[in-house]
DNA sequence: ATTGGCGGCTAAATCGTTTTAGATATTTAC
DNA sequence: GTAAATATCTAAAACGATTTAGCCGCCAAT
């Protein structure tokens, strides 16, 4: 029941505990212990089931095998498959990974922080719902290991690693406007200086802006989404305003969007088109299918792991502030694309 | 930069270190330490920004404000869901959440299990891939806090958390039945030993029984499940053999169904029909949208988060082996109506 | 015979808390 | 005026590991 220490190996074998602790630690050949004692300890180990004490571990070490992550939902499909695949990652190395999810506040993203660093975290991967990250950026001159993903600070030197979700918006403002949409809608969230959000906007709006049409944006707060959605196209069909194209920034929203469409009848894409950024699982079979913007999120997840990696064991390589941004990727599909008047709609 | 410790504060204050502890831990009253300086080392804490290292109260007591959950895939829609849900349960207490994923390893699941014991986690809740598990009996024998969620062992006394998927299964048989269909085939997991799985596909299996009708099973090994599923659908199309109904066990084999139709040129329900167990947000917008069975997800953490709760406390109110099986609700949809012969399918 | 080096091991300090068992001074009781 | 009670506060021992400094015996070299 009660868990056996170094201590009690020690005492069983009849050496002392520094010898225990070289033995467990692989340590025994550079400090010059005999094997013979070293598989005596070896089989006292097993034969008692001996685990070490992280948090002893922690303690003494300073480090606790422990990686944080901090997002604003975990439940999120886009950040639970950050989540697994850093976890795997993680796992790779020997680390466990404490979650904690924000609702995009700042407060308890800060919270949050506090919390990890006083359980010894030895690194955090952290999309930030800040707009002025003056903690971050202390944090990290104070030699914090800490990596943005998803979202970054263009201003501030802090390790990043996101994709280039500007290019993703033009992308999708490009595919718009070549197929003949003029009098696109975005939606888009609150807080809207995210970065992420912020870039697939700004790309976005910037095409439309070049080619002379004006773009609506509108930023539906985080927390009552799907309502507001759905209120506002009950207000557009309402005023007989009804944009012909929208582009929702992420993956809620798309889905909030096509509830709302549902919902009032409106069919896709004959009615109106849906782009978006991030892809569920069914935007390549649904009926229609779904534009979207595809996020490399392994690479992402790898290149945000050695870039945390990197600090952890200092090895100087990186610079300090360096912000990795991968491409993205747009898939064509069904809900964006201008047809004639063929309700019963199938792909080829 | 270096973290103020616990001494700092007493130093600058020019107290002992058990007077800072008692203040801080907020135990000031009860050991008659005066007001004064009560609000002396508050100042001085306030001041220097002194927050305690988790990892040597836990060191300490025992206890590390931590808790453990372990599930098959934390990027699984459901899982996620779980994760949040107990995340934010958890908050509310003071707790943080460690997380793992087994891939339905039970080896991983043990190590995940020793790791977080060994990290001193406060309690597990575990949705667990093992088929039997005395190990699991043992840890709640030795009084250590562990909660089954959506999994649990019939014939062994652990507390657990789950639905009653025997009905939910039971529900989308005879709803089928009713509808027509009279040659399903079940699209279920491997490890088929799964209790929520098992009783899903045993009481979908009666029905029909008792109907006369045979069902066959299909088990999909866990990893390779979206090319499996493909694949039993060209096989079935080549003999000739299709199923007019099918049922999938959970919201992977869903969408890997609802993949393979798409690919293969099935139409639902038209074709086939299609019922699955779990929720996903698209269900019900979805064209067609899909029957599915609805679990209490929050109530399922709400109980299983009180369960841990009890344990932890050690309030000796809860029974040993206590079983808190949940009502689930068949949502029927699209997917499995027996329509005439109307391609261009739209909700009413 | 002293010195130095080395192989094999250990005692004790340390990490930052919590908690036990008093210490000290001041009141109160009688 | 002495003993007991009370009000404040503290020293020191845990918790279970890691790590520093160094002990002890033996051999080789000078």
């Amino acid at each position: 029941m009660k868990k056996v220490t170094l201590n009690d190996i020690a005492k069983k074998v009849g050496v002392s505990k520094t010898l225990v602790s070289l033995v467990v630690n692989g340590k025994a050949r550079g400090y010059g212990i005999s094997g013979q004692t070293c598989d005596k300890v070896m089989a006292a180990v097993r034969a008692y089931g001996y685990n070490p004490n992280q948090t002893a571990r922690s303690l003494r070490t300073g480090m606790s095998n422990t990686l944080g992550l901090i997002v604003s939902d975990i439940s999120n499909n886009f950040y639970a498959s950050l989540a697994r695949q850093l976890e795997d990652l993680a796992w790779e190395l020997g680390y466990n990974m404490i979650i904690g999810s924000t609702d995009e506040s700042v407060g308890k993203e800060l919270k949050l922080l506090e919390i990890f660093r006083n359980r010894q975290v030895d690194g955090i991967i952290l999309s930030s719902s800040q707009q002025n990250p003056t903690e971050l950026e202390n944090l990290v001159k104070s030699g914090f290991p800490l990596v943005l993903i998803d979202r970054y600070f263009p201003t501030v030197p802090i390790p990043s690693a996101v994709v280039n979700n500007k290019v993703g918006g033009e992308l999708l403002a490009q595919h718009l406007l070549n197929q003949g949409f003029r009098n696109p809608v975005v939606l888009s969230l609150t807080p809207s200086y995210i970065s992420s959000v912020a870039e697939r906007v700004e790309g976005f709006v910037s095409v439309f802006e070049n080619a002379a049409i004006h773009t609506e944006v509108h930023n539906i707060p985080f927390l009552c989404l799907v309502d507001m959605v759905e209120d506002f196209f009950t207000t557009r069909l309402h005023d007989k305003n009804m944009p012909d194209a929208v582009f929702a920034v992420n993956n809620n929203l798309a889905t909030a969007t096509l509830r709302a469409c549902h919902v009032h009848n409106i069919v896709i894409p004959k009615d109106i088109a849906l782009v978006c950024f991030d892809e569920l699982p069914y935007f390549d079979f649904s009926k229609p299918s779904i534009t979207s913007i595809r996020q490399p999120v392994a690479e992402l997840c790898s290149v945000a792991f050695s870039l945390l990696q990197g600090q952890i064991t200092n090895n100087g390589e990186t610079k300090p502030g360096h912000v990795e941004m991968m491409p993205v990727e747009l898939l064509v599909r069904e809900s964006s694309t201008q047809i004639s008047d063929n309700n019963g709609w199938r792909s080829p």
